[in-house]
DNA sequence: TATGAATGAGAGTTCATTCAT
DNA sequence: CATGAATGAACTCTCATTCAT
């Protein structure tokens, strides 16, 4: 053991990545706080140094990865001008992007939001509803304004975010192009795609 | 204990019922066999005669749902004619009222997949590959005989089947009429909505 | 199962069978009663129609095998004559046979004793020790009267005994002739060959 | 609980202790792993943090002892010279003394072996196999050189074997004299009286 | 005779966590 | 900062046994 796997003082880190490595392939309630200790290279201790529990690790995890969202779709927003179209093309791109950057942490937040402990929830609930209150504005102001002409607002939003939130779930980074080439596109091209399915959606010519 | 909370002999259906109920809560990993006999009204050892282990109560649950799927996505095809919108609306159908009519089985499937074990998984696979040729062939079909215009079918297909997906997270059948009345909606009138959703993802007019 | 593997009113013995194969194989706190019932060809509660206990099961095995022992020595001395050496070559041979001849029985009589339950053992540990007490008088005898001029009847007797049933634990009836060919050897041979050691062993020449 | 019965950090031993009182007592498969936390002192989430499994410990046990028999009998014949006759004498000193200075351990080597898992046991076995040889080669070679006389030297060899092992069953360290005076004898007495005895059974005068 | 259904106790093992150093 | 030792509760699963039919 002269030559720690991990480096003096990253111990934060290397645990957090192990976590989030460990609750995405094995969910929480799967993961072991033992193996993830292992996979960070650390002792069981020294995990228990830096967080206070495993739900503590799962609750810094989900929560760092929601708040991104939610900046990024605030940012997103803030910059596009004041058009319908405009508006809901900035946030297909902050969520498309954000499902592939984040795609691991995004997966945890979406399968283990119920695992959270009642104090940790309630206070990510609200930064979820205020995400979620983005859309649904966004989408009713241009059925309101003529621009969107679905007839029910509700179901389009919820169709358009499930189409971008399920990127996540096949994309892969690397993918070679070839049959099913569309997994491993670049993510420009991916944001067009979908924001034209999303402008379809909302019937939106 | 003078009146068992379970007939005698019926205490698979009991069985399942209370596991459905716990991994629907808790998901698998975070259910434990001793409340799903609870559940059930009987003991541990009883689960355990009825079935062979907590893995094989989820591969039975997710076998049965997903032969289900499979069977319903059939016949749909099988009663639609051959035009494209017609056999896309037919898959969208079967798909929305099998998300609704087992609204707990398909989550679980969704969310547990992972968890089951080499041998139930590859079985269970191919009726699941086989589920999303259904989809494929049906919207390249489209697409090949100029019915669909979208650019991008598999971006398109995804974009469906997402979207109908994710009813089951979403809907609540009772639910009221008031703010969010589209939560509680007839089932007809849902499959409407994602028929014409689904038929302007993939551009058909 | 229109043909049961058991045939009608011989549960018993299949069961007498199964548990004496699972004894030996397994030992009796390795042995389930469901195994023993599944090898038998019955079904479980059949087998407690047969047998109380798996206890039961143990000590009718070992009493009956015990009883044979003891039954072989009494008749063997009975037909021997008055010579010290012609006893010893009757208790060995009626030892050698029995541990030939009931192998597996003996086997698991002397492994199992120690999980024989009190009311069980007790009476069991009489027969054992009216056996010992034969191989005791013949030799303290044959020391008396000059036959055996082995110093330490005790230990002789030991080594005898010891010497004869540790043939149980190599024996291999139908051992093909070759490099170890005393394994199969024939069991007159064998008797021989014990009675000759047994002899230099209390050095009666 | 303010005077804990074992000191810090010295669980290992306890626990092993524990195990070899307890499988000597009730076999392998009649103890419990809680049992033998217990009296050991501990609780059994120590036990596992000093053996991974109940099997462990058992190979543990059986490893060492069989270990220290094979470099007894090395060393007892090293410093034995070239005479048969002294040869054997080393090897049964060997044996005796062994046999009774880890009386309990290596009666549970003798009554556990089959139920070493396989990894285990191919280890052991050939530990075993190695010094069956010792004991083989010296008799064939005594016998070859006409230093023995004995017709059959694979019977003569179990029989030398099994009644020098023997000895574990019935031998009482402390026992009184007395009736039975045999039982407490002092251990070099008992390698006398047992070379003379493998004397006689290879017939070597 | 024989069965399938059910049971309570206990098996081995792993869990998240804490303590003394 | 970090460790190894220890814990109690809970886990999945198997046990011998009994009951209703």
């Amino acid at each position: 053991m002269s030559t720690p796997a991990v480096p003096r003082g990253s111990g934060r880190d290397a645990i957090t990545r192990a976590a989030r490595e460990s609750f995405a392939e094995r969910g929480y309630h799967g993961s072991s706080i033992r193996d993830i200790a292992a996979r960070a290279g650390l002792s069981l201790s020294a995990l228990y140094h830096w967080h206070s529990s495993k739900q503590d690790l799962l609750a810094a995890l989900i929560e760092e990865s929601t708040e991104e969202y939610f900046r990024r779709c605030d940012e997103a927003l803030r910059d596009a001008g004041d058009d319908p179209a405009d508006r809901l093309a900035a946030l297909v791109r902050a969520t498309v992007e954000y499902r592939i950057s984040r795609q691991v942490e995004s997966t945890i937040a979406a399968a283990e939001w119920r695992n959270l402990e009642p104090g940790n929830r309630e206070r990510l609930d609200g930064m979820r509803a205020a995400a979620s209150r983005l859309w649904a504005d966004l989408v009713e102001d241009g059925v309101a304004r003529g621009a969107f002409r679905c007839e029910h607002p509700g179901d389009a939003r919820r169709a358009v975010v499930a189409a971008c939130n399920a990127i996540a779930q096949w994309y892969e980074p690397g993918y070679e192009p070839g049959y099913e080439h569309d997994r491993g596109l670049a993510v420009p091209d991916l944001v067009d795609r979908y924001t034209a399915i999303a402008l379809r959606i909302v019937d939106c010519s």
